[in-house]
RNA sequence: GUGGCUGUAGCUUAGUGGUAAAGCGCCAGUUUGUGGUACUGGAGAUCGGGAGUUCAAUCCUCCUCAGCCACCCCA
């Protein structure tokens, strides 16, 4: 409908989705680094299922009232008329997949790990886009509070190990199916003789999903909000229990934790505990969140199999680390640089080339430059650590130069010896990342 | 989906009702084969797109698209 071509009949992203340039990219991987690393620790194993799932499989999981399922959804019918969605979320394609591949014979719980991107129509804004990196931990099959735990406790270690200051736990328990009801019920009974004083969406929210009244942000529906008793109290003794040894785990391992009652979650398949990580921006961009599903395999057609899982967004973790004081850059550049001067020295040159990069050793060179003064100042740019200068001499007599960039030092040394004086002088302990 | 602000070279910005500047970056050079400083030169903009008003619009009006911010919601 739009014309594609908006910058001057050249194309550009389309609206909320963005390249994700080397700068950033480096620190996504460190993030990812991270994840990997402690899903690891934590024995969950790699999955990754299909960026684009039938339609049906989030209206039932993620819920039709929901605010994602019902406009932010990149839905529409393939060529053979199926419809089908690009997946917003990660929860529902890993819990289809283990109900499909019948995990439920494998010991249990099953801990599942899984990165990847996910895709929301919504309208662009600090911290939010169109497509977006998540990684995201799942356990089936255990019920134990300890596994809630355990999964707070993985997603608490990802943030930790990037260093990140003040972050803050959020704790709630929306009920177990029983308690769930309960409350509901008295949202809507504490509220509804107030409907005047509430906001439209919070009107909307009572006859649709009454749990998200409770992070309501509107000054006036608050105040209704502050009038509905105490949820716990609503929770059966057992939700209680639940609740209650999540958050002894949580301080026996030393994660400060508020609980917090206003606390809901947008996804409807969410019982019991549900949690979120907050940065510094606090709940303007939680870095993570997740909860209990205790129901949603036995609606995806599976056995009564109860499950805990947590989703981070990759970028708000990325934003959070660069606004870190004295952050520097995560790029890792090449090491040696290539100096060719003449036809005879970059045959040589691109020998070496082979040589060098074969040993694993980061070399890069401008072979279309001439000159050796372009060709050292954008070494010098690069940041190397050492350049080679290969020029007409050095080709007539097997030598090549190895200077040192930093201290302008430098040596000529036998082509033949050119790897293992290379590989003496390079820092032993920064390697290319990745 | 709702509301507010914004849109000039790759980036950050200046500017005028008569078709545009600067800094950074990029490219090339500053007599001999050596960078980080300095200097010189060059490339690069249909002033987001379209329509309108006008003799004339980058500058005025409208529409549209995009970006930013907030709400809804979420990572």
């Amino acid at each position: 409908m739009s014309n594609p071509k908006q910058l001057n009949g050249r194309y550009q992203t389309l609206r909320g989705m963005r390249d994700i340039l080397p700068e950033d990219a480096a620190a996504y991987r460190k993030v990812e680094a991270a994840f990997w690393s402690a899903a690891r620790a934590h024995g969950f194993f790699e999955i990754r299922t299909p960026v684009l799932e039938p339609t049906e499989l989030f209206t039932r999981s993620v819920g039709e009232a929901s605010e994602i399922v019902r406009k932010e959804m990149y839905t529409f019918n393939d060529r053979s008329d199926n419809p089908v969605s690009l997946r917003p979320e990660g929860t529902a394609g890993v819990a289809r997949a283990y109900v499909e591949h019948g995990m439920k014979t494998l010991p249990q719980p099953v801990k599942l790990a899984y990165c990847g991107n996910m895709y929301r129509y919504e309208r662009p804004q600090a911290g939010r886009f169109r497509e977006h990196e998540q990684f995201g931990l799942e356990a089936f099959g255990s019920a134990d509070a300890a596994t809630d735990a355990q999964v707070i406790l993985a997603c608490w270690q990802v943030l930790a190990a990037l260093d990140l200051p003040d972050l803050s736990v959020q704790v709630n328990s929306l009920g177990g199916t029983d308690s769930q009801k309960k409350i509901r019920r008295l949202i809507v009974d504490t509220v509804t003789p107030h409907q005047e004083r509430i906001s439209d969406d919070a009107q909307r929210q009572l006859k649709e999903n009454p749990l998200r009244i409770l992070d309501t942000k509107d000054a006036a529906t608050r105040e209704v909000v502050e009038q509905i008793p105490p949820l716990v109290d609503q929770l059966t003794t057992d939700d209680r229990e639940h609740l209650t040894a999540v958050l002894e785990y949580l301080e026996q391992a030393d994660i400060p934790y508020e609980l917090n009652p206003h606390l809901a979650r947008g996804f409807d398949y969410y019982t019991r505990t549900v949690f979120e990580i907050w940065g510094t921006a606090g709940a303007a961009a939680s870095l993570a969140g997740g909860g209990r599903y205790d129901d949603l395999i036995r609606q995806l057609g599976g056995t009564d199999t109860p499950a805990v899982g947590a989703g981070c967004g990759i970028y708000r973790i990325v934003e959070a680390l660069k606004a870190k004081a004295g952050q520097r850059s995560f790029l890792a550049g090449p090491q040696v640089y290539l100096i060719q001067l003449g036809n005879d020295a970059k045959r040589h040159a691109f020998e070496l080339l082979a040589e060098l990069t074969a040993a694993g050793i980061s070399v890069t060179a401008a072979f279309g430059k001439e000159g050796i003064r372009t060709q050292l100042r954008q070494a010098d740019k690069l940041g190397v650590a050492l350049a080679l200068i290969i020029g007409q001499k050095e080709a007539m007599d097997s030598s090549i130069i190895v200077r040192d960039m930093s201290s302008g030092m430098q040596e000529t040394v036998p082509l033949k010896r050119v790897l293992e004086e290379v590989q003496d002088r390079l820092p032993k302990d920064v390697g290319p990342s990745s």
